[in-house]
RNA sequence: GCCCAGGUGGUGAAAUUGGUAGACACGCUGGUUUUAGGUACCAGUGAUAGAGAUAUCGUGUCGGUUCGAGUCCGACCCUGGGCACCA
């Protein structure tokens, strides 16, 4: 994941980009065409701040941003290829950005809505979330009010059943992720009900009017006594309108705030309003009621309400003095009183006229079925997934390309003008866009009639960028629109590597940005990133990293101090790559100090002289033990690499390897062979952790080319076989003694060597032998009474 | 409330397929080298008892399966993350 050019790399950077880097050369010696291309995700927020604060335009502080930290990451020896680098604020990448959004329009994949914005009073202007602190705006310290504004929104929820059953099929996702990816989807399958609206009079309204609402549980119908809508919902304005006290209920709802947070803990408030529906099914006249607890944006605003059989309607109607009414009742023990408390669980029907006696499962059924008979409702899937609301009332992002003109209308800027360009030479007055006073971006010609007319002043939300530019680094200089044919040779992503905060948005607007960009016929495939590594956060004092860490958190301090290769060792030897740590300064010495090891022990062997051409047949003990430790590290690495992704162990093995080494007194000249072959697989092995130090010793042991040529060693399992094995023996499954066995030793052989050895001998004394159980190569268990 | 991931020494952690729990490090203790400190090297380091050999206990809690459980099963507790007046 490309990073926000925010000044500094931070240590959750170091991490990121390092274990990607130790990806793509592991991959690289293994023979793979990698491609790790890196870019910057260059618009938002805090360019702006920093341009409000210091009066630096937000295109020169990204830029000089962008300038320093590509220095860090080169500092930091990630092996990336800069040809392709690209950052998200160049007109050459939004312009198809600016493309993609005209095709969806045209699709009608694109529409425009009233959403409701945050808006500072005082400063007048539209507030991102981050700006609004503790219910005011950051700067005018002014209570900031909701308001209503047209905005544009990408129809993600066409695509929400394909972003749902997609996962099932991704294995190389973890499953967090994916699970939180459902979650926010949030797919449920019920009924939608029309209950008809009656007039003054107790009749039928004569349009038929009917309230619908949104159920998972037709089964409780006939327990319903009372429908609740939103107070945005216009059965409640029209209510409004006739009494003046409902008007002020709505008043009162409207004023609260919209964090979702607080919504949950808002006591449950509601109102009768005059207006009385027909239960479909029974005829008889119910109550509609505004409570503050109905969300317009989910199902339709409306919900039929069965206290009986509802926790939170039972609630509100213990408040109101509702009917309650009992229609399902338990098949087992599960307790029922609904004095105490709704009856939430399935059950069988009663108090339902014909459906008594069914179960909730065959209810659902045959209740829909009714419905649908009498065209009173009908089986639908409902989605807590809303569309994408793209636009942001702010300065520095792309450009939505559409033109306002008071004879046409809302006006696609032609594909041949694209892009519009954003202005880069700009000065803020306060915190508005600088747009929205620049008569030279504003005053345009209508396409359409040629007269007058104005630009869209928003731009898009910064996560239209980070939804495909993956995809264009696969082609950076494509003067075709998006991508050209390259990306057939390289997409989809095969490792992604990021932070788990992106867990939900980022990663599901890239996939749905990605099913759309197929179906333009732009991409292979039906998703972006085959494997997904998702990283723990790195932790400062319990909170995420940011600039504000001390030293330790400083990577440039650290780098100052250790160099590259420490630093990327002790981060990769920390923590497996999925796991959130509390970064510290002490790792770092015993980094250190490994590398340091590792490069004497490479010194101490070339002093030596040049070791003779391996000779198997001729080493000795410590030679053989070696080169078994040798290609044991050398398999298990490979299997930590590609396999597991778990860097961790791949440093404490070589760590391992070089203190064997270390302890390896050669018998014969043919063991110091051993000792060449063992240091070039250390170095070999651990070279996408540390590659500065690694590329010298490479040269040192005598390497004609250059490591970063070179290839993963050949795997020699003969290596791995020895004389004789160490076995360990229990007596009823605890450990009593260990065992020397020949390598071919059969199982009487083995029985009678534990048998002997003396501890065991002693712990079976008096006793007699049950069962004897022989793990090859591992155990013996005697079991004993 | 629902969903997901975890819980192992003083610390970061390892144990991949049910087979020696604590590899590898950090830290700490003692020693060698050094005028000293640091570095480097050597030894020790889960708890309890013991001079030691060794024994007992020990992977959140309780129970189960198994010759054998950190690993599998059941119930529960705790931590972190996600979703949530979602009808």
């Amino acid at each position: 994941m490309f990073p926000y050019p925010s000044g500094q790399l931070h240590m959750g950077h170091v991490r990121c980009y390092t274990l990607a880097d130790v990806i793509n050369r592991y991959r690289r010696l293994k023979g793979f065409n990698v491609m790790q291309p890196m870019g910057w995700d260059a618009f938002g927020l805090p360019a702006e701040n920093a341009a409000i604060k210091n009066g630096i335009p937000p295109a020169r502080w990204t830029h000089d941003n962008i300038a320093y930290m590509r220095g860090q990451m080169q500092r930091l020896g990630f092996g990336i290829d800069w040809s392709r680098e690209f950052a998200t604020c160049d007109p050459e990448y939004y312009h198809w950005e600016q493309w993609l959004f005209l095709k969806l329009y045209e699709k009608g994949m694109v529409y425009r809505k009233n959403a409701t914005v945050n808006w500072d009073p005082v400063d007048q202007t539209v507030l991102a979330n981050e700006q609004v602190v503790d219910g005011r705006g950051w700067r005018s310290d002014a209570p900031v009010e909701r308001r209503e504004m047209a905005q544009w929104f990408l129809k993600i929820t066409a695509y929400a059943e394909e972003l749902l059953t997609e996962l099932d099929n991704m294995d190389g996702w973890p499953e967090s992720v994916k699970s939180m990816q459902r979650n926010w989807i949030g797919r449920s399958e019920g009924v939608e009900i029309d209950f008809p609206v009656l007039n003054a009079e107790g009749a039928k309204d004569e349009n038929d009017a009917v309230l619908t609402v949104f159920t998972t549980r037709p089964d409780t119908l006939l327990g319903a006594t009372y429908v609740a809508v939103a107070p945005q919902h216009p059965l409640a304005l029209a209510a409004a309108e006739r009494n003046p006290e409902v008007a002020a209920f709505l008043e009162q709802c409207n004023q609260s705030t919209t964090a979702e947070a607080d919504m949950a803990t808002l006591e449950k408030a509601g109102m009768a309003t005059d207006a009385f529906v027909e239960h479909p099914l029974t005829g008889e006249r119910l109550p509609v009621w505004v409570a503050n607890f109905v969300l317009m944006e989910y199902g339709s605003g409306a919900v039929m309400s069965v206290p009986g059989h509802d926790q939170r309607d039972w609630e509100f109607a213990r408040k109101y003095d509702i009917d309650i009414v009992q229609v399902i009742a338990p098949v087992d023990d599960t307790p029922c009183d609904l004095e105490a408390e709704a009856f939430t669980a399935p059950g069988q029907l009663v108090n339902s006229g014909d459906f008594d006696g069914l179960t909730s499962a065959e209810a659902f059924a045959a209740i829909a079925q009714a419905l649908a008979e009498r065209s009173r409702g009908r089986r639908i899937t409902n989605y807590r997934l809303r569309d994408w609301g793209v636009s942001r009332q702010r300065y520095w992002g792309c450009p939505i390309p559409m033109i306002h003109c008071d004879k046409c209308g809302v006006v696609p800027v032609p594909e041949q003008d694209l892009p519009v360009v954003l202005p880069t030479e700009v000065e803020f007055e306060g915190v508005r866009s600088p747009l929205v006073t620049m008569e030279s971006f504003l005053h345009v010609a209508c396409p359409q009639c040629g007269g007058d007319a104005r630009r869209e002043t928003d731009t898009f939300d910064t996560f239209m960028e980070s939804s495909w530019y993956y995809a264009r680094f696969t082609s950076p200089d494509a003067n075709t629109p998006m991508v050209d044919e390259r990306v057939n040779y390289w997409a989809p992503v095969d490792h992604y590597v990021g932070g788990i905060e992106h867990a939900i948005l980022h990663l599901l607007y890239a996939r749905f940005y990605y099913k759309l960009m197929r179906d333009e016929g732009l991409v292979p495939g039906d998703e972006p990133f085959n494997r997904l590594l998702m990283l723990g956060m790195v932790l400062q004092d319990g909170k995420k990293m940011s600039k504000s860490a001390g030293d330790a958190g400083d990577p440039q301090k650290l780098l100052d101090k250790y160099g590259a290769d420490t630093v990327r060792t002790a981060m990769m030897f920390a923590a497996p790559p999925d796991q959130s740590f509390e970064w510290s300064e002490a790792g770092l010495e015993g980094a250190l100090r490994f590398l340091k090891k590792l490069w004497s022990q490479v010194q101490e062997h070339v002093a030596g002289g040049t070791a003779p051409a391996l000779d198997v047949a001729a080493l000795t003990e410590a030679g053989s033990s070696l080169r078994r430790k040798a290609y044991t590290t050398l398999a298990k690495a490979d299997d930590d690499y590609g396999r597991r992704i778990q860097f961790n162990t791949v440093v404490s093995s070589v760590m391992e390897l070089v203190n064997a080494i270390s302890k390896c007194e050669p018998g014969n000249d043919a063991d110091r062979s051993a000792v060449q072959e063992a240091l070039q697989i250390a170095v070999l092995v651990i070279s996408p952790v540390a590659p500065h130090i690694t590329h010298q010793l490479w040269q040192v042991l005598g390497g004609t080319d250059a490591l970063v040529t070179s290839r993963w060693p050949a795997m020699d399992d003969t290596a791995l076989t020895q004389a004789s094995i160490e076995m360990v023996v229990q007596v009823n499954g605890k450990v009593r003694g260990k065992i020397e066995v020949p390598a071919d030793a059969d199982q009487a052989v083995i029985l009678d060597l534990a048998k002997a050895s003396e501890n065991v001998h002693r712990h079976l004394q008096d006793k007699t032998v049950r069962k004897e159980i022989v793990v090859p190569n591992k155990l013996v268990n005697l079991v004993v009474s």
